[in-house]
DNA sequence: TTGTAGGCGTTATCAG
DNA sequence: CTGATAACGCCTACAA
């Protein structure tokens, strides 16, 4: 096959440990051997094989990300970020696309324990999907650290990295009504998943705040898609009462909306208010003013890759026997405001 | 550490050999050895190890993906073919994010060879770049088939699944001059990337088969980036003789085109005709109606696949030593015409 | 049909 | 500071 440690030992005339410890950085090599077998690996374009490394200590570098939805924006951005931090920390990324199925997400969960991944970050589909639920805590209890990102598993305790998904949803709605507005519509996100069901809460609360009643015509039950939230716009404002504005909970959802808007000529901010969750870039090429609840999305890939990495140094520091604490991140959400929020601007 | 093929084979009474043979669904296992085994093997909830036996077999089914730029839609659709066919198939994805920076590139294919991927499947960032060019050869030569998508580079005859760059970039063009036009502007793509440089081709002979001057003053080198594109509209259209259309050679460069073209509150199709290269989904939400050249680009992604398998394949038959052919596939891109390109409409 | 034994390329533990 | 040698978990001739 390729060449090995024993071609590189041979040559140098020492023997495979000493190479190993050069290659590893390890103490104990007298310099001068140091530098010649160094020499030597390079003149002959020599590459440890990872995979019999990671087999004699059992510890690879690489780790798996779920991913439902490969083509969402706000899954882009996480997956520069994760791929960015796992660069810096030396990890490598298996990549899977689950297509928001839950059985490829279960085969993949199959995946990951046959590649012995060190570490795994999880976007799942379904938070009351108990199968997942369970496939992930045999993970972590078996030494496989799992961090969720953004959405979470009901009843399952696992590190985490979120956002203040109430906070930002509460802040949006409450602005709207400051802004005067009363009746005030909402798509909800999916019913299974965590963040839909805060920004959902959020919303109730802002308007407990201000004594208004949730009224069903104004409420729809979205999924995060662009497609639904179109059809709900219709039904949204083809009623005798239409609301004056719009809380929409994530950004494939507000373009739902704006397709429905401007494709009825309506005006952003004028005809009809509106903000959403989740910000796009594409927004301002468009030159639409459209306020959103932002959150750094990159930040959350970064800090889910540190959040493992943390894990996997305590696993490793085994001997202390620590108890280690579970951690969720929360990243905070900022109200960016661009007009659309206005009432008859 | 956890259980392994041995603790099969006791518990099954046999060798561990036989347990090797169902695993891999040899034959030479009588029925009910097998049954017993496969039964073992799901009560004690094993899953072999891919580590070892890729060490053993000195093959993975591991795939190594370079993308430069993970946050462009257009690599974002990519990403979802690749990632489904590679699951049809069986591999995994190494996902490495190059950030268009040639170092990274570099850092990563050292880490393809020491992880010992079967495949690899490169976008990469710099057509010129002889040192990539010199690695990936190196790969192939060493049994590691290479598959470019989109981008190639130069001088470096390769696998590849493009498309019709040239063509596309052709008919744009040529629509545009059917309609009257005689100003058209272009922004360029990279000059050291293969579609920027087919699609200036594309539009170049277009203007010659109509006996039209190019001219320098219509002529903008981007860089497939909406911020530059967003700045060269300015410059092109704030001369005293502004084009009257404007082809864009790619979906950032199209956003910038946008960008400016709403900022101004200009008509697309009557103040402006454009023609850009790429669809977005966007567009359709916002009720924009961009004529564009269009191509299946998730399919791309799966040709990709697909041509990787089969190289694959041929060299696990090595024994025929047949000479594999080289292939490139060109992806055909079609015209939408959406009523950008019209004239004073 | 099944078992034995050696090898895949490293690392790690002891000795020296 | 360096070298044998035994793992790591699986596959695969070859033998039985």
């Amino acid at each position: 096959m390729s060449i090995n440690i024993y071609d590189i030992a041979k040559k140098a005339g020492v023997s495979a440990a000493t190479v190993s410890r050069v290659i590893n950085n390890k103490p104990h090599v007298r310099e001068e051997t140091k530098r010649n077998i160094l020499n030597i690996i390079s003149s002959m374009n020599y590459t440890p094989n990872a995979l019999a490394r990671n087999l004699s200590t059992g510890n690879t570098l690489n780790i798996g990300f779920l991913i439902p939805d490969i083509e969402n924006p706000f899954f882009s951005q996480l997956l520069r970020g994760l791929t960015n931090a796992s660069e810096r920390y030396g990890y490598n990324i298996f990549l899977y696309g689950t297509d928001d199925s839950i059985e490829k997400e279960h085969r993949f969960f199959r995946s990951v324990k046959a590649e012995r991944l060190s570490g795994i970050i999880v976007i799942p589909i379904d938070a009351n999907n108990a199968e997942s639920c369970k496939r992930l805590l045999e993970f972590e209890k078996a030494g496989v650290p799992v961090v969720l990102i953004d959405r979470g598993l009901k009843n399952c305790r696992l590190n985490g990295v979120f956002s203040e998904d109430f906070n930002g949803s509460y802040a949006a709605v409450d602005c709207l009504l400051q802004e005067g507005h009363r009746r005030i519509a909402t798509i909800k996100g999916p019913e299974n998943s965590r963040p839909g069901n805060e920004r959902w809460l959020g919303y109730l609360a802002a308007l407990e705040k201000w004594n208004i009643k949730p009224e069903e015509r104004y409420i729809r039950q979205g999924n995060f898609h662009e497609e639904l939230a179109y059809e709900l716009m219709h039904s949204l404002m083809e009623q005798s009462e239409p609301p004056t504005a719009i809380f929409s909970s994530n950004n494939m959802t507000s373009l739902g909306c704006l397709h429905y808007i401007t494709e009825k000529g309506l005006i952003l901010g004028g005809d009809i208010s509106m903000i959403g969750f989740d910000d796009m870039d594409i927004l301002k090429c468009m030159n639409i003013k459209l306020s959103v609840v932002d959150r750094d999305v990159y930040s959350m890939g970064w800090n889910a890759i540190e959040l493992l990495t943390k894990r996997l140094a305590e696993l490793s520091n085994k001997d202390k026997n620590e108890i280690s604490c579970r951690q969720e991140i929360f990243v905070p959400t900022k109200l960016i405001l661009r007009g659309s929020e206005k009432w008859r601007g």
